[in-house]
DNA sequence: ACTTGATTCTAACGTTACGTTAGGTTTTAT
DNA sequence: ATAAAACCTAACGTAACGTTAGAATCAAGT
């Protein structure tokens, strides 16, 4: 036999909730005293924590009420429900979150400086499934290995750490536009932006050059982020040195 | 110059939202007529769009009201901050997800048949951090290496195909338990279970013995699941009579 | 039995972002 | 001028409580 209060300390719980639940009629105390006391049972107690379990899972009290008193739904049913639930919800914060990484790693490619910047930079829709629009636009011009290596390139909004070093290596183009190309400075630069081109196109330089012209001739571009005008004409530069250089044959 | 009505339809918004965001200070009219209606002009419009833009990021109203109008907040610290809030709020729903498959793949190898059941049979807490505490407890008995590939093994609860592979199985089993061993369909459930050991052992038969024995001494068990006795049985039957059969040298 | 402190009671307002209903006023088009 | 459309404010609702206020009840000690 347990007091409101008891019971609340017992079952780390408070008693506002508990008399919310008597209101709602999800856990109705035992016994009423002369003066409206609750007194609650043992299997009042019991109750509490299966209407716990069910609700750290994320149910709500309305469904966890049907669910313990009425029964029509079955446990699976009921799980399998709120499994679907719980994924719509994950999607859409997977969604907003590409969104705001996306943001992020623009203002940094692009040093925006205030929210005037970000929202006049923000094309109609922030999203990823443009991808699919690109795709189309790839056919006209690669192979379909070629298009399923693209799938892979990083994108801008990528929860991954790719991105951070495009936008560390840009950054420090941009603070070393007017060096000279032959300086020892702006090779290292090239020779970053070759590693990452290595990686990204599996060693092919050929396919890398391809995608930089088709960029600059294709209308509306093929989807891949547009460097900055004099950033493009510092990484030609640069790796065509580096090249002549280093005589890698390419 | 838009009247409420015509700025909804414009936005694809309601009237009750445009109101609500006068009544909150976030977009408010540039002109009231005198008999008290809401006029917006061309910059109110622009403003919206940014407001339904910041919304759908996940931002409430009043942030997004503190960063257009007052800009405290630096655009990448908001962005930043929404995105810690997001990233808190999938962790949670990735644990919810977590225990609901937990539920429900338990529910499936032992045919629990409604809630009375399922909540008989929750541990304390269905929560995965417990890998931490069976971690320590199978340094006692086996190497390095082998605790590293316990770590991978199918867990209840996992996001993943293998458990439902293992339900089918048990479920098969439950079913035949009363089968002659050397019957060709106790073979064929003999080889599916060692085919799953094989690719969760990596082949190392040997320590998959060795689990399967330490789980059956040790007196909590090593944090494997452990299946009905008759299975068990079952199980260790029909192997040895399969290994037996085709000599596989173990 | 009486007193006092602790506990409990109900009522009500708040939180976010609107949807909905009601009754009255204003604007717009003919 | 008239009628229809659009707009206005007020207020209640939604989920799950937290908080405050003032009054009543319970339990323990004398």
């Amino acid at each position: 036999m347990y007091s409101i209060g008891n019971l609340a300390k017992l079952s780390n719980s408070t008693v506002r909730t508990l008399r919310y639940y008597d209101e709602i009629g999800l856990l109705t105390p035992s016994q009423l005293s002369e003066g409206g006391h609750r007194y609650y049972e043992e299997q009042d107690v019991i109750k509490l924590q299966y209407i716990k379990i069910l609700k750290e899972i994320g149910f709500s009290l309305i469904t966890i009420r049907e669910m313990l008193e009425h029964q029509h739904l079955s446990h699976k049913d009921a799980l399998t429900m709120q499994l679907k639930v719980l994924e719509i919800e994950k999607e859409r914060i997977e969604e907003q979150s590409r969104s705001i990484r996306y943001l992020l790693q623009l203002s940094e490619f692009e040093e925006l400086a205030n929210w005037k910047d970000v929202f006049d930079r923000i094309p109609m829709n922030p999203s990823s499934t443009n991808t699919e629009v690109y795709e189309r636009i790839w056919k006209n011009y690669f192979s379909k290995e070629e298009v399923q290596l693209f799938k892979d390139l990083p994108k801008i909004g990528d929860n991954d750490e790719t991105i951070q070093v495009y936008i560390s290596l840009i950054n420090d183009i941009r603070q070393n536009l007017n060096i000279d190309i032959t300086s020892s400075k702006a090779q290292d630069l090239a020779s970053r932006y070759i590693e990452l081109l290595e990686k990204d196109f599996k060693g092919d330089f050929q396919l890398a050059e391809k995608v930089w012209n088709k960029q600059k001739e294709v209308k509306d571009g093929l989807g891949f982020y547009q460097f900055d005008p004099a950033i493009v004409d510092f990484i030609e530069k640069a790796i065509v040195h580096y090249f002549t250089v280093n005589a890698k044959g390419q």
